[in-house]
DNA sequence: ATGGCACGCCCTGCGTGA
């Protein structure tokens, strides 16, 4: 399926508080994939008929109060999976499809509250099955992207003050060795195909000085296989929806392609 | 400067996020 291709992701931190904002931003990105991420609600209270009236098909799992993973395509998706094959887990973090020969896997990659936490095990533990299942889907699909919340900073120049969260985590050695080795698969970070200019974050704390200051990290993610990478002509944070009243604590990714069939 | 927000929950302070 040749011709451009806009794919974005955007950790909502709750569908519900946020539709209004996903749906104005839907209409002036118009992206053939918007990828979500903490959405916080039960299938069977999911927005799906605001999101079909935007246009959109919608693939989605979710649950009540915590994480929840969507995915919103222009075009009809096949072969929309749940979680990780082999890996029970009763938090909704995965949800892949395919559209227009492109393979997504959205994730929600666990936070790991604290390191040496039982929390932080479940994120090590978790990363490493997610690396088995990417390794297999990088072997079944020439066109893969990874995109969602990693909650990892890959590296120093991706932390406001690196010094500060040295060892804290989303930003510990284990963690960054945990995203090296989903690059390490063959996966390319979109981002860092391109010169960017310093200091751009995807997340930042909510409060009155982290945003206004910059005071963030970027952990949020599009990662490519090779092919999609070769097809790659833009990555950027937009940071807009960030400013708005009663914001998501997170700014989406936008990642254009031009895809040659 | 997440001590100092914001979410859901279903009641109000708690667990969790990052």
């Amino acid at each position: 399926m040749p011709g451009s291709f806009k794919l974005a992701t955007w950790n909502v931190n709750s569908l519900n508080v946020r539709l209004a904002q996903v749906l104005d931003w839907l209409a002036e990105h118009e992206p053939d994939v918007l990828a979500l991420q903490e959405t916080k609600v039960p299938d069977d209270r999911f927005p799906l008929a605001e999101l079909q009236a935007a246009g959109y098909h919608v693939a989605y799992s979710g649950q009540r109060a915590y994480n929840g993973v969507a995915i919103l395509t222009r075009e009809v998706t096949s072969d929309v999976s749940v979680g990780i094959p082999g890996f029970e887990d009763e938090q909704r973090r995965v949800i892949g499809a395919t559209v227009r020969g492109v393979r997504i896997a959205c994730l929600y990659v666990p936070n790991g509250q604290v390191v040496g936490s039982d929390k932080f095990e479940y994120k090590l533990g978790w990363l490493h099955a997610a690396r088995e299942f990417l390794r297999a889907e990088l072997a079944v699909h020439e066109r893969l992207a990874v995109v969602g919340d990693f909650n990892i900073a890959p590296a120093e120049r991706d932390v406001h003050d690196p010094r500060r969260w040295e060892g804290k985590v989303l930003f510990s050695d284990v963690e960054r060795a945990a995203f090296a080795g989903l690059l390490d698969l063959g996966l390319s970070d979109a981002f860092r195909l391109f010169e960017q200019p310093a200091k751009v974050f995807s997340w930042w704390p909510y409060g009155k000085v982290g945003f206004p200051r910059n005071l963030g990290l970027r952990i949020d993610h599009v990662l490519v296989s090779s092919t999609l990478a070769g097809e790659c002509r833009e990555c950027r944070v937009d940071t807009r929806p960030r400013a708005h009243e009663r914001p998501s604590d997170h700014a989406p990714v936008i990642a254009q392609f031009e895809l040659q069939g």
